[in-house]
DNA sequence: AATCCGGGGAA
DNA sequence: TTCCCAGGATT
């Protein structure tokens, strides 16, 4: 009896398979990263997918692979200009563990990234997904790559009713996927089910009638594709409020500062600034002090010029800009001076590029007398 | 298990 | 506004 039910499903996998993989052939989006397998180039390429649109990836891909084209070339890179190619993809651990993890395989690999799933998966920044999507694509290795797309379209498929927000479940998919993947082509496989997820099983209103997969599917069966996947929600993030200040010089020289090696930001690049506390102190005088004794400075400080409000995942940054005119300087100041054509070879996160362009557009339309 | 870590586009 | 996107590391 086992046997034959067993059979029977077998059946109906194989059929499920067929028809994901026929259609991803035919339909596959042309997208950069398809045009070899070069592993190296998967991996960059599935690096910058985590938690990024396929549209917003495409150019920065474009130039960072021509920018370092080998796991030699980003080995060998200076770190500064690895975080330039990535400056406003965010994220940027993503990178910095990019970077860390080719410097391994030139060492222990010999430049080769390793196809065993240990060696591989043991990199840095190489998680469960990672791991499953470059060796299954690059490699032709059938382990499972779920991520968001895949969970999706699984809870879907198989009417799969466990929170995707909780780390466990994705075990769950984890364990299906392997009973679904095709041995002969998991690369197809895989990226059939996230072309899926993207182009027809999409989060809100999924275009069911399009399916090649609909005659599989529990949830279209029961008319529950719109209540699935099962998804907690999250808090909503905290305010701070921050003061930054463009410091320049007689010479138009301008200060900036590193961020710390770890955190939020890391060793990214910014303009002065503080989180600002309420009452007691203005903010003015609160980044006076501010500049006075954690940059050693003296500086002629402007009115308010304007706030940049910046939205991250878990943060929101309320960030009053003003500009300063440097008076006097210690030479134990932390912070670095340079050209204003200099600025443009360091890192920013967009929030501090939106308070440069502040000061740009000061300086083109100086205000009216 | 919960939190941290960016930024942008679609609904 | 809210969601969530080819997730991983840290605590």
């Amino acid at each position: 009896m086992n046997v034959l039910e067993d059979k029977l499903k077998q059946k109906d996998i194989q059929r499920f398979r067929d028809d994901l993989i026929s259609w991803f052939e035919r339909e596959q989006r042309v997208l950069p990263w398809r045009e070899d397998q070069d592993p190296y180039k998967v991996w960059v390429s599935e690096v910058m997918l985590q938690q990024t649109r396929v549209e917003t990836v495409i150019p920065y891909f474009l130039r960072f692979v021509e920018q370092f084209p080998t796991v030699e070339a980003l080995a060998d890179a200076d770190e500064e200009k690895v975080l330039k190619a990535w400056e406003g993809l965010g994220y940027y651990s993503r990178v910095r563990n990019l970077q860390s993890a080719v410097k391994e395989v030139k060492q222990e690999y010999g430049g080769i990234v390793p196809p065993d799933e240990k060696d591989f998966g043991g990199l840095k920044g190489v998680g469960p997904y990672t791991k499953g999507a470059v060796l299954s694509i690059a490699y032709n290795k059938p382990i499972p790559a779920v991520d968001g797309n895949v969970m999706r379209v699984m809870s879907r498929i198989l009417s799969i009713w466990d929170d995707i927000a909780k780390p466990k479940t994705r075990t769950i998919f984890e364990d299906a996927i392997r009973a679904f993947i095709s041995k002969e082509k998991p690369s197809e496989f895989n990226q059939g089910l996230m072309e899926l997820g993207a182009l027809i099983c999409t989060p809100k209103s999924p275009s069911c009638l399009l399916c090649p997969v609909q005659k599989h599917c529990s949830a279209f069966e029961e008319g529950t594709e719109r209540e699935l996947p099962v998804k907690s929600k999250k808090k909503k993030p905290g305010i701070k409020t921050m003061a930054a200040i463009v410091l320049t010089d007689e010479d138009g020289q301008v200060y900036i500062h590193k961020r710390p090696s770890k955190g939020l930001l890391a060793n990214l690049w910014e303009f002065p600034n503080l989180e600002t506390q309420k009452g007691i102190k203005t903010e003015r005088e609160q980044l006076t002090a501010f500049l006075e004794n954690e940059c050693g400075i003296q500086a002629d400080i402007s009115d308010l010029q304007g706030v940049v409000e910046h939205v991250f995942t878990h943060l929101v940054w309320n960030i009053s800009v003003f500009f300063g005119k440097v008076k006097q300087v210690s030479d134990t100041s932390e912070l670095k001076k340079v050209t204003k054509e200099e600025l443009e070879q360091f890192a920013f996160p967009v929030s501090h590029q939106k308070i440069w362009k502040m000061a740009e557009e000061a300086a083109a339309s100086p205000a009216a007398p």
